[in-house]
Parts: structure tokens; C-alpha cells; sequence
DNA sequence: ATGCATCGCGCG
DNA sequence: AAAGCGCGCGATGCAT
């Protein structure tokens, strides 16, 4: 990319912090960190365009920073969601652009364990970050002049080493993913989402009940229901053993003592109530996350301020965004539905707590089973692209050929919901063992108990009518041997060499190590090394990695496309139309109520424009508005 | 006290 | 030949 170092304004913050008051303490985040009354700020060292880097205490810093024309600069840091919160909350900076080598550095080294300053810069060869200086600040909000030499001297190394790192960066950094980059932190530094406290303050209260309640009727106390060893012995006190399985982590043999543990679960239908009550207290006590969050979110939101939303960008190696801050947007839990499809009480309530500010609504569009819509634009499926144009119900159609005969959306929920299961799963690899415990743990829906031999038939069944898929893994397959070899090569959008896969714009997804794996003389599949540790890959594996990378790019793309409209809008004074998270394939406005349906129809209109290296994709979205972030 | 591995569960 | 996957946070349990 090319880029104009001149409007570049490097800097890094040195700020207070101590025992009870840093990033690391369990009461704070990154924002209540840098919004606490304790904040306070040592010195900052600033690198204009290519200028020498100077290093300013607290008040010169501010002036400093303060006299620039930010609509003519971009503003660098390492971790900017930090460095440019404390300019936009204290100091009302907001610049034309943010830049951070942090979210860069996950973007082209997804697989690097840790994207410290001091790694990175060693990987780049560009110096040493000096690692000793922060140790004597902590709990000293005035520094003897010493100690500020001291880190005066190496915020201004760290400064040098981000805008060194970043010349280097920039270079092969594509222009749109740092156009991304710098809406990401915008969703931070620039918060629109408001907070109904007296709602989530409710819902926080009737979580705790709850949870007392049902810990009260397991007449055991709250350590025996959390402690697995402990809870196996009041099991075993009511003549119950406790079911055991086999740890996907490790192999050994553990307790299945959780929600997802089917014989844990059956234990609810026991015929001595006791145990029965015992087990309700398990899983209440063990459910104290929706509190926790309920308070940060509450922490977050007091005195009526904005939610500010943080998302690493390139946080799984397929470059979809994960949570942050400790309080992790991505995964609030919805409103929930029982056997019956009535709505389980005050479930959601979190999620509902988010509102639009004053005068504003919240737009949230879907794109419709963006997925399994690139899987089979990959594999060349046209029959299903077809399917998917015509708008026809895949899930049905699946569901009566695995069960031979015509299943209906009104009449046959259950059957077309194994469907649905299937069209969204089957796609990588499921087997009929996995299959049947996805669909009785019911995390997609309703638990369903489906016989082995009907599992077998779904899976058989959607092999048989979709043969491109399973083609696909062997094309995967091939690649992953190519790559073992050192033979480049290309299919569709992608290109792939000796560790990478390569996707249209530019991004990759790495598998450093990458080599075969043989059980006597017969290939078993691949491994690679991935923070360290190593991984094992196969073919549906890489198609799953390649499918999920293509559809957050389009659904990032997207975003950026929406936002730029927003900003040609002639917005009244006070208006916002922004975008305010996202969630891997939905994408969160806050817009003014008087707009709310241009926004809608702009999204929907969006969302279903193909990207130019995909012309015959053929995607969907579906949406709405509200003033409560819901569907 | 703090770090690390493991597990469970929320979302996609 | 078969193998769904991607995250973050809170918690326990064990090691240091």
C-alpha cells in the first residue's frame, strides 16, 4: 500500500498503575482502566511523520498532541484501542485514520504466539525493546526525575520500534484491511451503544436469585456443587455415580458433569428427587458467567456512558474478529426458547440491556447462511447455488431425503430442524457419532434425539446429494500435500505455497511446519505448529479454515462499504450513523431514528452485492431495527 | 499470589 | 478411510 509517513503521528502513553489499579486486576478492563478517577498519565513520546521522536510529560503531551490538525493526520500505535482511547475520552483527539501495528501484527503472523512489541520487533530486525524500565513506576503517581528519565527513554525506543515495524507492515498490508483496522478501533474510541442499567441491573438480580435458589434446593453448599471431585462424592452419598467420558483435550478419562454430558443430563429425569435437585444445583452454581458480565457491563455503562466495544481484529487465525476487554460482545447469550417454543424468562436480558442513545435506533443485518452458501459456491455445487437463489428451503429439501419422504416447515419442525443441522454441519467432515451428539446437545436449536442408523443415513445421504463437498476436502487435501512439497498452486480465489493459503485479498491463512502424517504407510492426515503446540489438519479441517476466512471477508467488506455510505449522509448535529459491532456474519448500526429504514434497506442492499473475485455467489441478508440490540 | 492447563459454555 | 470448525471468559486444580 502506498502511504504518506509525513501525516503519520507515532506515539505511545505511559500511564499509572499499581497493585490493586492495572489492566491485569480483575476489576478492570481496558476501559475502566483508562475511565477510572485513579487515571493518570506519566509522559508520552511522539514521532511526527519522520521527525526525530520526542518524549513529553503529561501536560506537554497533551499540548503537543492537541496542536495537530487531526483531520490531516493519522495517528500510530501499538495497541491503538489503548493509546486512542485516552486521546479521544481525555483529551478529544480524534484523527483521520488509526493505524496499530498490535491488529497488523495479528494479521500477518496469525500464528505467532503473543504479538509483543519486543517479539515482533525481533522478528522484523529492527531493534530490542528495553524491557526494565516499567518496573520502578509502579504505585507512583509522581516520579522522582530519575525514574522519568528512565521512561522517557524507553517509551521513545518503543515509539521508534512501532513506526519501524510499521514502515516495514505497511508495505505489504492491504488497503482495505487497514481501512478495517481503523473501524475496529472506532468501535472503542468512538462508542455509540447506550445502556438500559436499570434492565441489566434487573437481569444481574434475577440471575443471582436464581442461582441461590436452585443452590439452596441441592442441600449441599455452593464449593461441593463447583468442585467436580466434591460433587462426585455427594453423588456417590445418594448412591449416584458419576458418569464419566473421555477429555477432548487430552484423551484421559473425566467426569462429564456438564450441560453438553447426555448421561449427566439424564440424571435430571432421576427417579430420587434428591439427586435431582442436586444436579439443578450443579449447573446453576456453575453458571455465574452471565453475572460477572452483567456487572462489567454494568461498570461499563454508569453515568450514562457509551458502551465502548472491543474486537481484536484478526483474533482467530481465519481472520474473524474475537471479544476483548474482558467483556467479549460477540458471544451474549440470546433470547432463548423452551421444548414448547415459549421464551424462557429474563433470558437475553443482557443483550436487550444494549440500546440505541436518544433519537437513535439499532440496525442489525444477517447475512442469511453466509457459510454454507461460500462452501458450495467453492465446491461448484451449482444444483445448491440454485437452491439458494430461489430462495427454496434447503433444510426441508435435505431433511426429506434423509428421511425419504416430503418434509414440511409447518408440519415437520423436528425433521426439517435435522436438516438445518445437517446443511450447517455436514459440510466439514461430521460423522454420524458427532452428528448425534450436536443434535441432542441442542446448541443449534431444540435437542433432538436422533437412532445411530438414522445419523448414518443423514450423513451417507448428504454426501450422496452434494458429491462436490466431499470433492472439495480431497481437492483440500491436495493442497495440504502440495504444501508438504513446496508446490504453489491455485483454485478459484486462492493461491497457496509452502505454508500458506492464500485468500483474494491479499490475507492468508499459515500453517508453518506443515507436514504429513503417516499411520504405517498410510497418510493420516497432516500437522503443523501453531503457537507452539501442534495441530492436526485434514481436508474438511482446511476447507472449514478457508470457507470461514472467505465469509468474514465478506462480510468485512461489507462493512466497510456500509460505513462509507453512512458518511456521505448529511447528518443533523448530535445524528450518529455509525457502525457499532459486528458479530461475524451481522453487522451493528446505530442510526437516527428518521433513518432507520435507509439504513435497513442500504444494509440489506449490501450484504447481497457479491464480491467481485466471487460474481456468482449468491448471497442474502435479512435485518431490522430496534431501539434494544435485538432480532 | 501467580501461571498454566483443563473444562464448560456463550456466540458465530 | 475418517475427522465439523472458530473464538473469550470464568472457573477449578495443580505447580511454582
Amino acid at each position: 500500500m502506498k502511504f504518506d509517513l509525513n501525516h503519520l503521528v507515532t506515539h505511545d502513553w505511559e500511564t499509572f498503575y499499581s497493585t490493586d489499579y492495572s489492566l491485569r486486576a480483575k476489576k478492570y478492563n481496558t476501559s475502566a482502566y483508562i475511565r477510572d478517577p485513579q487515571f493518570l498519565e506519566h509522559c508520552c513520546a511522539i514521532k511526527i511523520g519522520t521527525k526525530k521522536t520526542k518524549c513529553y510529560t503529561r501536560s506537554d503531551a497533551i499540548k503537543a498532541l492537541q496542536d495537530i490538525d487531526w483531520s490531516n493526520y493519522d495517528l500510530l500505535a501499538h495497541n491503538n484501542h489503548f493509546d486512542g482511547a485516552i486521546d479521544a475520552w481525555h483529551h478529544g483527539i480524534i484523527p483521520r485514520r488509526y493505524f496499530c501495528t498490535l491488529a497488523q501484527t495479528r494479521g500477518l503472523h496469525s500464528n505467532m504466539s503473543g504479538a509483543a512489541l519486543a517479539k515482533i520487533a525481533e522478528f522484523y530486525g529492527v531493534g530490542k525493546k528495553s524491557k526494565t524500565y516499567l518496573a520502578p513506576t509502579k504505585g507512583l503517581r509522581k516520579l522522582s526525575p530519575e525514574i522519568m528519565r528512565g521512561l522517557m527513554d524507553g517509551c521513545i525506543i518503543d515509539t521508534d520500534l512501532c513506526f519501524e515495524i510499521f514502515k516495514k507492515q505497511i508495505e505489504v498490508f492491504p488497503e482495505k484491511e487497514i481501512e478495517l483496522i481503523d473501524l475496529n478501533i472506532r468501535l472503542f474510541t468512538q462508542p455509540v451503544l447506550a445502556l438500559d442499567t436499570n434492565r441489566a441491573q434487573i437481569a444481574l438480580k434475577y440471575e443471582e436469585q436464581e442461582r441461590l435458589r436452585s443452590i439452596a434446593y441441592s442441600r449441599v453448599d455452593e464449593k461441593t456443587l463447583i468442585s467436580n471431585q466434591k460433587f462426585v462424592n455427594a453423588l456417590a452419598d445418594l448412591g449416584v455415580q458419576a458418569p464419566t467420558k473421555i477429555s477432548k483435550y487430552n484423551g484421559e478419562i473425566t467426569y462429564a458433569l456438564s450441560e453438553s454430558d447426555l448421561e449427566f443430563i439424564e440424571l435430571l429425569d432421576h427417579e430420587n428427587l434428591s439427586v435431582v435437585r442436586l444436579v439443578q444445583g450443579r449447573l446453576a452454581a456453575k453458571s455465574t458467567i452471565i453475572e460477572t458480565r452483567a456487572a462489567r457491563m454494568i461498570q461499563a455503562g454508569e453515568n450514562g456512558q457509551r458502551l465502548p466495544v472491543l474486537l481484536n481484529y484478526y483474533g482467530a487465525a481465519t481472520g474473524r474478529f474475537s471479544g476483548g476487554n474482558k467483556l467479549n460482545f460477540q458471544n451474549l447469550p440470546r433470547v432463548d426458547f423452551d421444548d414448547k417454543g415459549n421464551v424462557v424468562p429474563m433470558s437475553g436480558e443482557l443483550r436487550k440491556s444494549i440500546i440505541a442513545p436518544p433519537g437513535h435506533v439499532i440496525v442489525v443485518c444477517d447475512s442469511s447462511q453466509i457459510e454454507a452458501r461460500t462452501l458450495n459456491w467453492l465446491a461448484g455445487n451449482s444444483e445448491k447455488l440454485d437452491a439458494f437463489r430461489h430462495k427454496r428451503d434447503i433444510y426441508s429439501e435435505l431433511a426429506s431425503e434423509i428421511y425419504g419422504r416430503q418434509i414440511n416447515k409447518k408440519t415437520d419442525p423436528n425433521e426439517r430442524f435435522v436438516g438445518k443441522v445437517g446443511e450447517l454441519g455436514l459440510g466439514y467432515g461430521m460423522g454420524a457419532p458427532k452428528f448425534q451428539t450436536t443434535l441432542a446437545i441442542g446448541a443449534m436449536g431444540p435437542a433432538v434425539q436422533l437412532p445411530m442408523a438414522l445419523c448414518k443415513k443423514a450423513v451417507n445421504t448428504y454426501r450422496r446429494v452434494n458429491p462436490q463437498v466431499p470433492a472439495l476436502w480431497k481437492l483440500a487435501e491436495g493442497i495440504l500435500k502440495d504444501m508438504c512439497f513446496s508446490r504453489r498452486g491455485s483454485y478459484m480465489c486462492l493461491e497457496w505455497d509452502e505454508t500458506d493459503v492464500w485468500f483474494p485479498n491479499g490475507m492468508g491463512l499459515h500453517y508453518p511446519g506443515l507436514r504429513a502424517k503417516h499411520t504405517g504407510d498410510k497418510l493420516s492426515g497432516f500437522e503443523y505448529t501453531k503457537n507452539g503446540a501442534k495441530k492436526h489438519i485434514y481436508g474438511g479441517l482446511l476447507v472449514e479454515n478457508i470457507v470461514q476466512g472467505l465469509a468474514r471477508i465478506i462480510v468485512t467488506d461489507q462493512m466497510l462499504a456500509v460505513q462509507a455510505v453512512y458518511n456521505t449522509w448529511k447528518l443533523r448535529k448530535e445524528e450518529i450513523a455509525r457502525i457499532a459491532s459486528m458479530s461475524h456474519d451481522e453487522i451493528i448500526s446505530v442510526i437516527p431514528e428518521r433513518l432507520a429504514q435507509k439504513a435497513l434497506e442500504l444494509n440489506l442492499k449490501c450484504m447481497r452485492v457479491p464480491p467481485d473475485w466471487a460474481p456468482t455467489l449468491p448471497l442474502d441478508a435479512e435485518g431490522g431495527f430496534a431501539k434494544e440490540y435485538s432480532k
